[in-house]
DNA sequence: CAAGAAGATTAGAATTATTCTAAGTTGTTG
DNA sequence: CAACAACTTAGAATAATTCTAATCTTCTTG
């Protein structure tokens, strides 16, 4: 059924998937493949879970959380809570930002150098800034 | 038990909401106080249901909800979601961003002038703009 | 003031995204 | 290959939020 030598498409994403120190199983691989084929993505669990129903991959929702949450520990992947209802999980884990649409619920990336943040008040406390995410919320 | 002609602290607040177009009972009257006597704030849902216990203000916690929405909707507040947990609604709903303290998962008021976003591209397909909300993620 | 209507409250059930549990399976390493 | 850790999974559990439908309150009007 699957290949012992993976097929040409999946050396990159098992590679990506050994050097990030996760285990490149069947469910990972293909999770995986679907995430990071083409493109930069913005996807809720759901989504990717029925992804992959729709490809005949056999993979449990738990699995869909447990590797999207894994990808996200070890760097491959961003979470992002914008809307209160789910968690979409990002592809594009470098600096950048969002263009939110109100009504689809759709994310679009704005690449960091479009947005210039020319101030920004020290953090209380002496806290150290994890990250700076600027979202433009679209209506209609 | 509650007076029928409102006391000095209640005045504003009641109308607050009439002039927002709701009507002031006593749950909205007791929530409204909770949330805009002092300062801004930025609460959940369940923070509020639980002040209101504290103080042995009677209102059940579907009417918290319903409350906070309709404050939202009237622009007595404004809702935010970061953490994907719980919906947090500020009190505070003019132009502002925020600090994030991710281990407490408290939210911090900037000041709009203390930010400068000094470009911005184009919202895609000519879509307008509701709202730009900046969040300084703090760790530790 | 006395309806009556519109709006609000609420207990409890329902919904839904997400997490947990515990048992079985698979990948890695020597 | 053996042994062990890591992974997957069905299904139950959790928790924030919403819904339902019955009961109150507030507001308006005569
Ligand atoms: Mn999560
Ligand atoms: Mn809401
Ligand atoms: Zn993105
Ligand atoms: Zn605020």
């Amino acid at each position: 059924m699957r290949p012992k030598i993976p097929s040409a498409g999946n050396v990159t994403v098992l590679e990506r998937l050994r050097d990030a120190g996760l285990r490149p199983t069947r469910q990972r691989l293909a999770l995986a493949k679907l995430l990071f084929a083409r493109g930069h993505r913005h996807v809720s669990a759901e989504q990717l879970f029925n992804e992959a129903k729709a490809q005949r991959v056999d993979v449990s929702l738990a699995t869909v959380y447990n590797a999207l949450h894994d990808f996200t520990s070890k760097d491959l992947l961003r979470e992002i809570s914008i809307d209160s209802s789910s968690s979409y999980f990002d592809t594009n884990t470098g600096d950048h930002h969002h263009f939110y649409f109100e009504q689809s619920g759709r994310l679009e990336d704005i690449a960091a150098h479009q947005v210039s943040i020319a101030a920004l008040p020290a953090p209380p406390g002496g806290a150290k800034i994890s990250r700076v995410d600027v979202i433009v919320r679209l209506k209609g």
